[in-house]
DNA sequence: AACTAAAAATGACAAATGTCACTTTTCTTT
DNA sequence: AAAGAAAAGTGACATTTGTCATTTTTAGTT
């Protein structure tokens, strides 16, 4: 399988070159040192997977990826990170890299390529812990958080809920002025301006 | 490397015997048929990575995962599918499954045994589609979906940003009236009743 | 029983919202 | 240029909403 390596730092070139050539079904065909090179040589090798350093210079990786893809949807592209920076994951995942790893784990690199050669995504463990927390992301809120009372959260899921004042009031059995009274607590409290700020505050942090 | 396969269909767990073993690395150290099976000669042969099917008889591969990662964490579990049924996925994921990819695939699973024994996630092209729509819950929906026109949608948009008719107007370069005129065409359209509705509405659709 | 704090309610008010019938403006198409 | 449709605007109106000062009710404590 014929690879593409770029990387802005020349010694993680070389010597990923050097490791991925000891392998029988591995040929470095072209060396690049940011997202431009990779755009350029990708057009020109047509390579069998492009490996890539995800954070670059001049043009990062996502950027590059997002670029190539646009032309080659079928490119097979696999992105080296140095440490996982969450913020990168799920772009990734989106753009449709095959796969996103750490460059640390040098001998896990090789396998990696045949996976994604053989159609395959692949992830290094290290991002995989990540994904089901960004996957749901962070319901670690709770209403304690921002100072409201049990009751008070009560009325903020009752407004999220689309209910008008008189609904609410009927619902918990309260008079309408008690909870527009209720409401401009918890509107000042969460230092907002009217109920559809607080439910997309609701919808955005629980 | 060892690994276990388990699959309620005995031509299919033979057939994947038969091509593993062709691999000089790979050793198929038992077989199993249900959960049940997974799970009893996981402790017995503690396999370098578990091949599973996820549709069984009697308990599930997901089940079996769980239960099997519950005593050893670090486990290596590699789910086969059928097709790739959606409610799985995630599933799969949350549990820390190391894989999940097509059995039709035949030649991509040696190589993805491999990455996974070398501590990498694979994942089959047809199961990675599906992540980034998974991951933003159904992003499925476009505003075509509800007879809207894109103008109407961009309003939406702001509403679900608690902004108010006169911010509205202001980035717009509409007048108020025109905005309120906007929101009552969509509220009619969505059925809803109010601004805040529309903005849960929104949170809850797109 | 008297005291008190919290919870609930009231009433008045300004502002924002949603509805409706209707007009004006802006483009396209002929 | 005339016609027509779509987009934007207007003004009037009823409601809903949020705020605030104040009162009433409830429940717990001494």
């Amino acid at each position: 399988m014929n690879i593409i390596i770029v990387d802005d730092d020349n010694f993680v070139s070389l010597s990923l070159k050097t490791i991925l050539e000891a392998q029988p079904n591995i040929q470095v065909i072209a060396i690049g040192k940011n997202g431009e090179d990779a755009i350029q040589l990708y057009e020109t090798y047509l390579p069998d997977v492009l490996l890539m350093d995800i954070r670059m210079d001049s043009m990062n990786g996502l950027e590059a990826t997002e670029k190539i893809l646009a032309h080659h949807p079928l490119a097979k592209i696999l992105l080296l990170t140095t440490f996982s920076d969450d913020e990168y994951i799920i772009k990734a995942i989106q753009l449709g890299a095959k796969g996103y790893i750490l460059k640390q784990a040098f001998e896990t690199i090789a396998p990696a390529l045949t996976a994604v050669y053989n159609g395959q995504t692949v992830f290094g463990n290290e991002i995989m812990d990540k994904i089901p927390s960004l996957i749901q992301k962070q319901k670690i809120t709770s209403y304690e958080d921002f100072l409201l009372t049990e009751k008070e959260f009560e009325l903020i899921c009752l407004v999220a809920d689309g209910f008008n004042n008189k609904e609410i009031a009927t619902k918990l059995f309260l008079s309408e002025g008690t909870v527009r009274n209720y409401i401009s607590t918890i509107l000042e409290k969460l230092n907002l301006r009217d109920r559809t700020q607080l439910a997309c505050f609701y919808y955005k942090h629980f």
